[in-house]
RNA sequence: GCCGUCGUGGCGGAAUUGGUAGACGCACGGGACUCAAAAUCCCGCGAUCGCAAGGUCAUGAGAGUUCGAUUCUCUCCGACGGCACCA
């Protein structure tokens, strides 16, 4: 792109005192004036159009996203901008080495907190969201972003959500949406169901509130159909860190196991006869070596065998009431009472273990889920901790199965002291849930426990009594919340049809606009009082039909919303068009680690959808993350209105320009690290360009007097300014901008020290600060004479033979202590150098006449002497 | 409880991945300039002994490998983050 500058706007004033020959108390200029100079040029990049982004042929692209912001009351406060600044730092570097970059930005709208600012401020939560929107757009163009407004996007926007419910129908018709009556998350205080990764703690991730368990009609995501491919595919991510692979790993939470089968007899106490049951329990175990361990079942009190066996339990009413306590216990009440485990025996009933025909006590118990595995277990007391703790306090049997590894002893002829001794360990505290070999367990004793689970689950499947099974922590995403302030699900009730699709020529599913909006809290959507909105026509039919009320929650929208991007005009269908696509994967994605089981699973999640259905032709939408470590306060707290801590950009740009305040987030430490902000710090970063500026007092302007010194300057300063493209160049590929700065100041000092300064040198200079510092560089860039941006300049590059200098130091160290620094030429070999080193006089001293053992040389770093 | 990350001056943090620990910045101390202050510039700045040259001790604690460890190994202590009755 060849974009020119106007200057006729731009007076190129050099200051009247401007003389190469800086004398030693010469008086200084007064310091830059970045409200002049960040306000013209933040306009002229504007006018200029130098970010307008657009699809080249001859070029490399670079996408780097932020992930993009919620447009909040509050505003945004120093925190926020950290990651747009890495991001903007990179697209402009990336830019000046010849790269088509696309930076864009754009608002992630919909959702719980705007409708709950909006219902406290008594504003429609769409003009909340516009007016919200302003401020933030208004606060990051203080800081001078590369960002190509023109694809600005934003979720409330029925041309954009018309592809958030395109998608929903097209999971919907390829079966992974689905309806269900299950208990859900219920949060009493948003009135709206969740989805388990909205929990924090039990509790609402919003608000705080403890939340209950409520069956309720929802719509739920099948993402568990990709859980498999979700963590597969974690592998291929190798530019990603790995804590937030393992956070997803952990949360997928894969394992592996069996399912048995137990048959349900009944068998009455006082009679003891037997009657068969048409009955099964299965379970779910990933220790079925532990078969012969088992001593009694558990069922989930949602188990739904204990109403079908109903009129065989002889105490019905029992366990009825222990199943209606259970349900009415919150999720924070059914994990904080973990240390006391409770459940009741379903008697009449027993269920026989496969592996030896043993009956074995039914139990309801709520330490076994009912969303997880089968809802029942196996319980094998000797060697799980929940079960040992269960069977202690209920006087179950201990059944020791496993040994662990150590002792005299060898597989298949245990003595048996030996393992009446370790029982009694065992028994005396804690359950052994380690791996070992099999005693008392019939064709499986002897083995150890990896064969042993292999052994059994052949058996198992052999005799048809079970099967290998893998199981998975994550839950299928509950999709549905019961408010206003979201997408509406395209989809239609009818009375013959049953669900029936709004057709996608009728997209977008508008949002009606109504005046009243609060969540009914009787699980249906608010939308529910405008009937003439609910009431339709079957699309299939014609005939009568009702709108589905609930709307999509706060993660849908963000779940694609950097494939909009690619789309500048917002018309096109691209979410089908995988060829088209110009700008995917995203080479580079920057945000919060507090998305790694949220919106980065969810986003994956869909982005593997829409690559089976041909809308994108890659597998990940993020080749590599970057987490953003969070800006704490001054007093090391999070910033917030409740410590009155919060620091307002606005305010720092105001007193030290966007320059000073980019450049400080960038050097208070690695960039993933938390960090309490610091004024002083950025009043450092001031001084800093300060010295810059008045560093173009010292280039050396044409007069012929300076050319010895420049020549000087030159030699003197080069190894460093090379040094510093090649350290500066590396540390923004890496993410490595504190480094980066410092070496920057490096050469900054340095040029300071020396009395006059090649234009050339300072260029390149300007040119490497410019990413962290825009303004000050481009406007020290054309008052060098310069008429095209410093943004289409290219990159500088380092010359290989130029980073050292002729002479180095070595230390030298005599038995592992330093003890003398020698000087030699830089091409010299390695036994001169020795020598050299041997002949100093102060390793001579601490040679004290004694010869060397050995003598080492690490190339342009030290000599090692042993004694 | 499980998984992960990390412990370096008064503070934020560097250290080429096993090679002179403390780069760079902040704060602090001294000096220059000034009537004075601010700003700026110069010098100093881990602890300790010494007038000095220089020595000794120092990267959470303890051990180990090595000529040499902030870096590798083991044990322990502490902080932060995630998950948590997931069978």
């Amino acid at each position: 792109m060849q974009k020119k500058y106007n200057h006729k706007q731009v007076e190129n004033k050099w200051p009247a005192s401007t003389k190469a020959s800086a004398g030693k108390h010469a008086v200084k200029v007064r310091q830059y004036n970045h409200h002049e100079i960040e306000s013209k040029w933040q306009k002229l990049w504007l006018e200029k159009k130098l970010y307008k982004t657009k699809e080249l042929a001859d070029k490399p692209k670079y996408y780097v996203l932020d992930m993009f912001p919620y447009p909040s009351g509050a505003g945004l406060h120093v925190g926020h901008p950290k990651g747009y600044i890495a991001t903007d730092v990179v697209a402009r570097m990336k830019m000046m080495r010849g790269f088509n970059v696309l930076h864009p930005m754009g608002w992630d709208a919909f959702g719980l907190p705007a409708e709950n600012y909006a219902l406290k401020n008594k504003v429609h939560p769409a003009v909340a969201t516009k007016k919200n929107i302003q401020v933030f757009k208004k606060q990051l163009g203080l800081l001078g972003f590369t960002y190509d407004w023109d694809r600005e996007i934003n979720t409330t926007d029925p041309n954009y959500y018309k592809w958030t419910q395109w998608i929903f129908l097209q999971m919907f018709k390829r079966g992974l949406a689905y309806e269900s009556n299950e208990p859900i998350n219920w949060c009493p205080s948003c009135k709206t169901g969740l989805a388990n990764e909205d929990l924090e703690d039990g509790k609402c991730e919003r608000c705080g509130s403890a939340i209950e368990q409520k069956p309720m009609r929802q719509w739920v995501l099948k993402i568990t159909d990709y859980a498999e491919r979700l963590l597969k595919d974690l592998d291929l991510l190798d530019k990603w860190p790995e804590p937030i692979k393992e956070m997803q790993r952990n949360w997928i939470g894969r394992s592996e196991g069996a399912s048995v089968r137990f048959t349900v007899i009944a068998r009455s106490e006082e009679r003891a006869t037997r009657q068969s049951s048409d009955s099964t329990i299965e379970v779910f175990t990933t220790r079925p070596d532990t078969l012969f361990g088992a001593t009694y079942v558990v069922l989930a009190p949602e188990h739904k065998l204990i109403e079908k066996l109903k009129i065989k339990i002889e105490n019905f009413g029992e366990v009825k009431k222990y199943i209606e306590q259970a349900k009415n216990k919150t999720a924070l009440e059914r994990t904080e009472l973990q240390k006391e485990k409770t459940g009741v025996e379903i008697k009449g009933v027993k269920a026989i273990n496969p592996a030896n025909g043993e009956e074995l006590p039914i139990f309801v118990a709520d330490y076994v889920l009912g969303g997880y595995g089968t809802g029942a277990i196996m319980a094998v007391p000797a060697h799980d901790e929940r079960d040992f703790e269960f069977a202690k306090k209920y006087n179950l049997p201990i059944k020791i199965v496993v040994m662990p590894d150590g002792g005299s002893t060898t597989a298949g002829n245990t003595a048996e002291q030996i393992v009446q001794e370790e029982i009694n360990k065992i028994l005396s505290e804690h359950a052994f849930s380690g791996n070992g070999y099999n005693v008392k367990s019939d064709f499986l004793s002897g083995l150890r426990t990896l064969k042993a689970k292999e052994k059994m689950i052949q058996w198992l499947e052999e005799k048809g009594f079970g099967k290998r099974q893998v199981q998975y922590k994550l839950r299928d995403w509950v999709f549905s919340r019961q408010r206003y302030w979201g997408e509406p699900i395209p989809l239609v009730r009818c009375e013959k049809c049953g669900w029936v699709t709004v057709p996608e020529k009728d997209l977008p599913l508008e949002l009606p606009k109504v005046k009243h909006y609060e969540p009914s809290g009787t699980g249906e959507s608010p939308l529910t009082n405008i009937k003439n909105w609910m009431n339709t026509k079957c699309p299939q039919c014609g005939g009568q039909a009702k709108r589905e009320m609930n709307t999509m929650p706060q993660w849908a929208g963000s779940c694609w919303y950097y494939l909009r991007y690619e789309d500048p005009d917002n018309k096109k269908a691209l979410v089908d068009k995988a060829k088209e696509k110009y700008w995917s994967p995203i080479d580079l994605y920057v945000g919060g680690a507090e998305h790694a089981t949220r919106h980065l699973i969810y986003a994956r999640f869909w982005h593997k959808f829409l690559y089976d259905i041909g809308a994108v032709n890659n597998i990940e939408p993020f080749t590599r993350l970057q987490n953003v470590g969070l800006i704490l306060a001054e007093d090391g707290r999070k910033m917030s209105k409740r410590w009155n801590n919060v620091i307002n950009p606005d305010d720092v740009v105001k007193q030290y320009g966007a320059d000073a305040m980019r450049l400080y987030e960038m050097f208070m430490g690695p960039f993933d690290q938390p960090c309490a902000w610091s004024t002083q710090g950025v009043v450092g970063m001031y001084r800093f360009l300060d010295k810059v500026w008045n560093l173009k007092e010292r280039v050396a302007s044409n007069k012929k007097q300076d050319t010895n010194n420049i020549q000087y300057s030159i030699s003197n300063i080069q190894v460093t300014l090379n040094q510093t493209i090649k350290k500066v160049t590396e540390d923004i590929e890496n993410l490595r901008f504190n480094t980066a700065i410092s070496q920057l100041m490096i050469l900054v000092n340095e040029m300071s020290r020396s009395k006059v300064l090649d234009p050339k040198s300072y260029a390149i200079l300007l040119q490497l600060l410019a990413p962290f510092a825009p303004h000050i560089c481009e406007e020290l860039w054309s008052q060098l004479g310069n008429k095209k941006s410093i943004f289409l300049s290219d990159w500088p590059k380092y010359d290989v033979d130029k980073l050292q200098f002729d002479t180095m130091k070595l230390a030298v160290q005599v038995n592992g202590r330093v003890r003398a620094t020698i000087e030699v030429q830089t091409g010299v070999g390695e036994e001169e150098i020795k020598s050299v080193a041997l002949v100093d006089k102060n390793v001579k001293k601490w040679l004290d006449g004694k010869e060397p053992k050995k003598v080492i040389y690490v190339k342009g770093r030290l000599v090692s002497v042993v004694v």
